[in-house]
DNA sequence: CTGCTTCTTGCACAAACATGCAAAACATGC
DNA sequence: GCATGTTTTGCATGTTTGTGCAAGAAGCAG
């Protein structure tokens, strides 16, 4: 087991329930306690967690977040989501895949070994895919969108219309049960309700704080969500109520 | 087994389960631990993967890529050449940029003070311009030609006939006084001529090596080139001859 | 205070590491 | 054809890093 894993493992188990005990992370990982209370020491350092006797709690929220990696946290979070995500694909398919930090790191996970056509209207997911060898990559330009980092507009609607998918990964977007799919912005919502329209199924990966809630765009209704990929730490109460609507749950 | 195969492997399982260990890619690879652990350190150079004892993890999607000026050599060049040329621009213009490394250095080298509407079907020139407030940025979208690094085609070809440019920044190309500048490939020419067209006025930036080149595809006349803008040592007896055809000279 | 657990520190050892070097494979030029 | 230079690889070398163990210090409960 490498450290790292190690210390990914610690952080998860600190989001989840909030504290660690010494003993017990050192039997479940099969090293000695010195190893584990050396971790500990480290991640205490880092600002990750609070050092108590016995074990380790969850760190303070506001205080201190040093190593903010630009493009924000739940890095590793992310990725997972991500890794999750394109279990789902295989190849001779056809995806739409729109913005968002979860899509690139979508995008830049998924096998250079699968043939599919992407289209896509994000930059940072087009430049992920640019050394693809096998993914044939079609650019959805437009007006390009700074805060969004994708295009939108008019254009972007055209060139969408001309475009079919079987799968059309769908991000940055708030998430509700009963409200379904919304999004923050007109244009952007505009485009993603003709990307929802054109493809056969839609996938969703979202970290936790992405789950129950609602931006003014409505973009789809909660039936229309066929995969949600998950972290295994969502809340169950809330998963339940999107299976009902016949989404399949996936957990990163 | 070739050494960038051998990236491209490590690069999947990457992708795939987000970490790697040196010892099981040496034995699976069949080569020794060395050679595995110089390509980790190659590749977390190059920013795709983050190295850890042990092995490496996955790298943060978001993190990497700023602008791979790659091509590697005759970058000091390319900047000097990108100095030059941006001094020809003033607020209020609009361009057309297409692809090219010089093209991406020029982009990366456009002042954050300058008002400008810039059309590009390059990823790396959008990519440069993505955080330029100023800047309204239209990307050409369209078939993305992974050889080029630009979107071509009949999608391309019909955003660029909906917009007009002052300045058309022309990139990797040939470059000749009696054939004009010409393309290796016919969808780039045909995207270039398209530009050219729409455009007020062509603007050339080129080391030493494009000049008096040819390729077969043929883009421009001579004639249509207005600024050429090119390295101090650049032959006098090939520049003269672009003079007569009543280009602008700019040494860099 | 006494006994217990948990923690830190120092140390030893093995695994992983970077570095330098030489052999081999390859391309290049005379 | 032969010499030369470059790239890649494996091996030998010291060095660094992670880990476990032991001993002493520090926290906690009765």
């Amino acid at each position: 087991m490498l450290t790292d894993e190690r210390h990914q493992l610690i952080r998860d188990r600190l989001a989840a329930e909030g504290r660690v005990l010494a003993g017990e992370l050192a039997s479940r990982f099969g090293v000695s306690e010195d190893t584990v209370r050396r971790d500990l020491r480290e991640m205490a350092k880092a600002g990750q967690c609070r050092r108590v006797y016995g074990g380790a709690v969850a760190a303070a929220p506001f205080a201190a977040a040093p190593v903010s990696l630009r493009g924000g946290h739940a890095v590793e979070e992310k990725m997972r989501l991500a890794r999750a995500a394109v279990a789902l694909l295989s190849s001779g398919q056809s995806l739409f895949i729109d913005g968002g930090t979860t899509n690139a790191a979508i995008a830049s996970a998924i096998p250079r070994d699968l043939e599919l056509t992407i289209a896509t209207n994000s930059l940072s997911v087009a430049s992920a895919l640019s050394d693809h060898a096998l993914v044939e990559l079609i650019v959805l330009g437009g007006r390009f969108d700074r805060d969004l980092g994708t295009c939108v507009g008019a254009d972007t609607l055209a060139a969408v219309a001309q475009l079919g998918a079987d799968l059309f990964f769908l991000g940055s977007c708030g998430l509700d049960a009963s409200r379904g799919v919304t999004a923050f912005d007109s244009a952007e919502a505009e485009v993603k309700r003709a990307m929802a329209r054109n493809s056969a199924g839609i996938v969703i990966a979202v970290t936790n704080d992405k789950l129950a809630t609602a931006a003014p765009y409505r973009v789809a209704g909660p039936e229309a969500i066929r995969h949600l990929v998950v972290e295994k730490t969502a809340p169950a109460a809330i998963l339940a109520d999107f299976e009902h609507q016949g989404a399949e749950i996936h957990f990163a």
